[in-house]
RNA sequence: GUGACCAUGGUGCAACGGUUAGCACAGCGGGUUGUGGUCCCGUUAAUGAGGGUUCGAUUCCCUCUGGUCACCCCA
C-alpha cells in the first residue's frame, strides 16, 4: 500500500513529457479515478507542455507569501472601523453598467474607456465594478438606510476593476477599502474621513501626505468654471491638444494636466477657493479648523481635481509623503459627494467618504521595508511511523488542537527523518513521535527540538505534559 | 489606448546560428533498518505561443500573449 502511494506520488508530476518513458504503470494506476475530463487535459500523444491558462492581463494572485501583507493591511484598518462606528458592508461586484456611468459621469476616464462593461447573457448591459461609492449609495437608497439614524457610516473592502495599461502599483483587478458616512453634511465629519485615512497610514508607518482643495457646489462651481474657461481660452494655443478638448468637456481637468505648457499656466489661473459661495468657504475653513485641531498635516492644493464627476465640496488625496505634484500613484483619495444620492433617485442626502488603494500600501510598505511579523510557528509538530501510530497519532493531533495549542503535521510521510525535517523548517518547538514501539506501550516520545533531548510520557498524559510544557493554562 | 525595453526549469542567473541547453537555490530520494537544522551523492524540471529565414534556431525577423517602465488617468 505505502509503494504504491509513492509511485503515485511520484508519477505525477510528469504529465508534460511522454515520450521518453512511455510505460505503462501510469495507465493503471489510475483506476479509482474515471473522471473523463482526466483524459481530456492528458493527452496521451502529447509532445511539447500543454499550453496552461496564464492570469488575464492585469491580474494577479495573491499568493500564500504575500499574505502577510494583507492581514497587515487588514490589521490596520478593520479597528479603525470598529473604533469609529463604520460597519462592515459587501456589495456586488457586478453591477449594471448605468450605475457608474450616472454616478461616476459620463465624461470620466474611468467611465469612458476603463469599464469591464459586457452585455449578460440576458441582455442586460453590466460591469465590474471600477470603484465601490457608487455601490454604496445604490445600497443605501435600496435599503432605505435613510430610516436609520443618520448619519450611516460604512466600511468596505474589495476588487475593483479598470481597463488600463498595467503598471508599478496599476493592475486591472485591485483593492481598496473605504469608507464612507452618509446622510450628514457636517463639516466635522470630512475631517473625520481625513483623519482615519491618514491615521490608517501612520498606523503602518508609511509617511504620507494628504492634499486638500474644496470643488465647490452647484451654486458657485459653474461661476468658476466660467472664470476658469475664459481664463484658458485667451492662451487656448498654448494648451495641449487634450486640452483643448478638456475646456470644452471638463476644464477643470486641464488643472490637472502635467503637459509643460499647461502646467506653466495653471499658477496664474484663477483658484476656485477665491470662488467659493459663502457656505462652500465656510464648510471649506472649518474642515481645516477641525484638521489643525485633530493635527492632521495638510497641503493645500488649489489644482487637486478628482477624476469622478460625483464630488462637491471637499476633495482630497493622500500621497506619499516624499512624492512631489508630477506623482500618479495617489495611495488614497476622497471627499465629499453631496449630489450623489439624489443623482441615483435617492432624496437629497449629503455624504463623504475616501478609499485606500491596498497594492499601493503594500508597495510603500516594502518599499520602506516595513516586513510583517511572519506567521506563528507550532508548539508541537507531530510525528508518526507507519499505519498503526497513524490512527493514535490523529486524534492526539485533535486533543491538542483543541487545547489550544498550535500543532502542526504532516501524516502523509512516512520517514521520519523528513517529518523532522519538515518539524525544523516549520520552526516547532517540540515534535511528539509515535511509532510502533510506543503505541504498543501505550506511550509519546517528546523531542525538544533545540535540546534534542527526548523523554517518554504516557500517551493519556501527553496534552496535560504539553500544556505544562509550553506553560498554558 | 500610445511608446520603450524584456520573456530560458518552481525561483535567480548562464549559453551559442549546429547541444548532453549549463550553474545555484528550492523540490524529491538516498547516505543501512525509527531522529531535523551541517555535509555528501543521486534525481525531477525550462527556451511563453504561432509563423518565417536557414541545411539547421533557444539564438535572426514578424505576429500574438504576458511582464516592466513612461504617457494618459487613477487607487
Amino acid at each position: 500500500m505505502p509503494a504504491k502511494v509513492k509511485k503515485y506520488a511520484k508519477a505525477k508530476p510528469a504529465p508534460k513529457k511522454a515520450p521518453p518513458k512511455e510505460q505503462a504503470p501510469a495507465a493503471d494506476q489510475q483506476p479509482p479515478m474515471a473522471d473523463p475530463n482526466a483524459a481530456a487535459m492528458m493527452p496521451r500523444p502529447a509532445t511539447r507542455g500543454v499550453a496552461t491558462p496564464q492570469t488575464l492581463r492585469g491580474m494577479k494572485d495573491i499568493l500564500p507569501s504575500e499574505q502577510k501583507y494583507w492581514l497587515h493591511v487588514r490589521d490596520a484598518a478593520e479597528p479603525l472601523a470598529a473604533a469609529y462606528g463604520y460597519d462592515r458592508i459587501d456589495t456586488p461586484i457586478l453591477e449594471e453598467t448605468g450605475l457608474f456611468v450616472r454616478s461616476v459621469g459620463k465624461q470620466t476616464d474611468i467611465v469612458e474607456k476603463e469599464m469591464f462593461s459586457f452585455i449578460d447573457a440576458g441582455g442586460e448591459n453590466v460591469s465590474l465594478r471600477p470603484e465601490a461609492t457608487a455601490s454604496i449609495v445604490r445600497s443605501y437608497i435600496n435599503h432605505g438606510m435613510f430610516n436609520q439614524p443618520q448619519p450611516v457610516k460604512l466600511f468596505y473592502w474589495g476588487p475593483m476593476f479598470r481597463h488600463e495599461r498595467p503598471q508599478s502599483g496599476r493592475f486591472r483587478e485591485f483593492h481598496q477599502f473605504g469608507f464612507e458616512v452618509l446622510g450628514d453634511k457636517h463639516p466635522v465629519l470630512d475631517a473625520e474621513i481625513i483623519l482615519i485615512a491618514h491615521l490608517f497610514f501612520k498606523e503602518l508607518g508609511i509617511k504620507t501626505a494628504v492634499q486638500i482643495n474644496s470643488l465647490g457646489c452647484p451654486t458657485c462651481r459653474p461661476t468658476y468654471l466660467a472664470e476658469l474657461t475664459n481664463y484658458y481660452r485667451a492662451k487656448r494655443s498654448q494648451l495641449c491638444e487634450n486640452c483643448k478638448r478638456r475646456l470644452l468637456k471638463n476644464p477643470l481637468r486641464v488643472l490637472d494636466c502635467k503637459e509643460a505648457g499647461c502646467a506653466a499656466l495653471k499658477d496664474g489661473a484663477p483658484q476656485i477657493v477665491d470662488s467659493l459661495c459663502e457656505e462652500c468657504k465656510n464648510h471649506f475653513m472649518r474642515v481645516l479648523e477641525y484638521l489643525d485641531e485633530i493635527q492632521v498635516p495638510y497641503v493645500l492644493n488649489p489644482h487637486l481635481v478628482r477624476g469622478l464627476d460625483y464630488y462637491t465640496k471637499t476633495v482630497f488625496e493622500i500621497w506619499p509623503a516624499d512624492e512631489t505634484e508630477s506623482s500618479q500613484s495617489a495611495l488614497g483619495g476622497g471627499g465629499r459627494y453631496d449630489g450623489l444620492v439624489e443623482v441615483l433617485g435617492g432624496r437629497p442626502t449629503p455624504a463623504c467618504g475616501f478609499a485606500i488603494g491596498i497594492e499601493r500600501a503594500i508597495l510603500q510598505l516594502k518599499s520602506a521595508n516595513i516586513e510583517p511579523s511572519v506567521r506563528n510557528k507550532p508548539d508541537i509538530f507531530m510525528a508518526q511511523l507507519g499505519d498503526v501510530a497513524r490512527r493514535k497519532v490523529v486524534p492526539l493531533f485533535e486533543e491538542l488542537r483543541k487545547a489550544g495549542i498550535n500543532v502542526a503535521s504532516s501524516f502523509s510521510k512516512d520517514s521520519l527523518k523528513s517529518q523532522l525535517e519538515i518539524a525544523n523548517r516549520l520552526g516547532s518547538r517540540y515534535t511528539l513521535i509515535i511509532g510502533q514501539k510506543e503505541v504498543l506501550d501505550g506511550t509519546v516520545l517528546i523531542r525538544d527540538m533545540e535540546a534534542g533531548m527526548q523523554e517518554i510520557v504516557d500517551y493519556n498524559r501527553a496534552v496535560g505534559e504539553m500544556k505544562k510544557k509550553l506553560g498554558r493554562p
